[in-house]
DNA sequence: CTGAAAGCGCTTACAG
DNA sequence: CTGAAAGCGCTTACAG
């Protein structure tokens, strides 16, 4: 009969370091060496604790070990997101990724945070503060999120994915400016000279991002930056927008959508209205998700590198924890324009 | 300028309980107590502590709770596959968010632990041993994985995603034999006489589980069990394998695909043969995933709750480690065959 | 090259 | 209701 509230089965009799030394015949401080590869232990000593550990199984416990080195091995990817939304969106799943790769190698096991839905956000700082983890990348998908800069003033190692609004964190994000500006660019190379927007939200730094890029596009060409209406990341939210768009400015012959799902929210719009694409209405999308593909016309996109955002991430977090310096503060990943059919 | 290898900046000066005891006035006990919700403390000492909590800003070291308490309070999904390829899978995708779910409200972490390219499982098996985690959810995509077992018989408490070959290990599984059982009498219903199977890989348990209870469905119905082809879980390999099928036996009436993708892979090879799907082939297969409703036609499938999975089976660890019981060994999820166009 | 000793920051009987 | 003391399993100067 297992004993109620007892976690604990796989720690009895788990062999100590202490008895590992028992067993080698040398002192605990001789055991300590040879599993941390220190220098200074003979041969002799050495064979004898390697085999005295083959033969216990032991495996060194890693909370006695990291309450006296003050580290553990493990960073934290920090979802700042309720869970079960995220899970499924490519982008994190791209992310993911490149975390991974970015971490294989490197010793470091990765620790995955989700808020949960009944979460403000405070027990995931926390847990992240109490010294589970060495530092933490975070990835927030909303607006002003306090949790990396919380995170880093109580002195955690931060990397936020996606520039934070809130500032004074380092980050690795798209070259979300660039992006835009070269979907922009690419209207106005096709002959396009009444182009919209369907700019994200305005409090997302991806949205404001986007936006610039677009607006500098279209003064540099010396056109108008009135055409512009809000949208949410959604199909739906898209394609309302582009009916506002529509109604506001009848005359746009191109739109420039700050997302995949946005653009094809227009292209269904525009289809209902009888617009064709890219022939009356041309469209630009952003992200070059699966959705750019399987859209009719195909759509063309800007592509931002997702998998190269984990990985680059995870570099700079474990270039801070080595204490590599200097490093940037923030870096930008180029992004692509991918031409199809719908501009 | 930071210390190089210096990776515990946030601990640097961080308070500990020695100091709010001091703070407070109290015992090192009393605030211990505090902390841990104990019962015994007068309103005042109690006022007293979460005061100085508060002004200190103290969060307990988790790791020298935990060296006494021999719990962690997270547990590991480990995923038994190289990173990269299983992020994107829709299977991976759906019982994480069941895991998430599953977790939420526990107070647990999620550590998520998958294999690196270069690893062999030696270096995961020694993580998950060295006290990092009080569980592990083990999903493992391929045959005989040592992993859970040796997890086990290290004393980590352990539930598998999908029944174990090598046993031993409580698990949670869809109820693969009944799934495909299902599918075959649909069949059988429907007044085929001759049909097949493009069963899974032989070494994996959902691939022996299916074809077992295809091959039920069959002898009940008083029908051949000779046209079986194995396949891996892939379109192309599906579209080959039943290239194979229709040479060996070219007067199949009906399929049943071990996996939507097997399933769509057959839907190609037949369409090249100019076989109407269903008319003269009909085909089942297994999942519901995406997939299914974006072939051309329908699949008629067998819906496995994947996200169900992953909740199941973090309750079972969770229940496992409370100590409650009697806990069932294992755990079969209902299927459900979802009728559409191809069957 | 090796070991005795102190200490990391907690929890937990135990005594009062 | 409260506190002094032991101890969890390691690492790390320090002395030899």
């Amino acid at each position: 009969m297992t004993d109620p509230g007892d976690v604990a089965v796989e720690q009895r009799g788990a062999p100590t370091l202490e008895e590992v030394a028992k067993a080698a015949g040398v002192s605990r401080s001789t055991v300590s060496r040879v599993i941390n590869d220190a220098p200074g232990v003979s041969r002799r000593a050495r064979e004898a604790v390697t085999r005295a550990i083959e033969t216990l199984g032991y495996v060194p416990n890693e909370a006695a070990r990291s309450l006296v080195t003050r580290r553990t091995n493990s960073i934290a990817l920090v979802v700042s997101e309720p869970g079960d939304r995220v899970v499924t969106d490519p982008f994190f799943a791209g992310v993911l990724r490149g975390v991974h790769a970015g971490l294989s190698g490197s010793g470091r096991q990765l620790v995955l945070t989700m808020l949960a839905e009944d979460d403000d956000g405070a027990r995931l700082e926390k847990y992240l503060c109490s010294g589970h983890v060495d530092g933490a990348l975070v990835v927030s998908m909303h607006g002003e999120d306090p949790l990396p800069r919380r995170l880093a003033e109580a002195g955690l190692p931060v990397v936020t994915g996606g520039r934070p609004l809130t500032g004074g964190v380092p980050y690795v994000d798209a070259d979300n400016f660039t992006g835009a500006l070269s979907a922009a660019r690419h209207l106005v190379e096709r002959g396009r000279r009444r182009i919209g927007t369907l700019a994200g939200p305005g409090d997302m730094a991806v949205g404001i991002d986007r936006l610039a890029g677009w607006r500098r596009g279209m003064s540099e060409a010396g056109l108008a930056t009135d055409a512009v209406v809000h949208s949410d990341f959604a199909v739906e939210a898209g394609a309302e927008a582009m009916a506002r768009l529509l109604d506001a400015h009848p005359d746009v012959d191109a739109v420039f959508a700050a997302a995949d799902l946005i653009a094809v929210g227009a292209l269904r719009e525009l289809a209902a209205r009888g617009r064709r694409v890219p022939d009356d209405v041309a469209v630009v999308g952003f992200d070059d998700s699966v959705l750019a593909t399987m859209a009719t016309p195909a759509l063309t996109t800007v592509r931002q590198p997702v998998e190269e955002l984990g990985r680059t991430m995870t570099w700079r977090l474990l270039a801070q924890l080595a204490g590599e310096e200097p490093l940037p503060p923030s870096i930008l990943l180029p992004t692509e324009l991918v031409v199809r059919d719908s501009a």
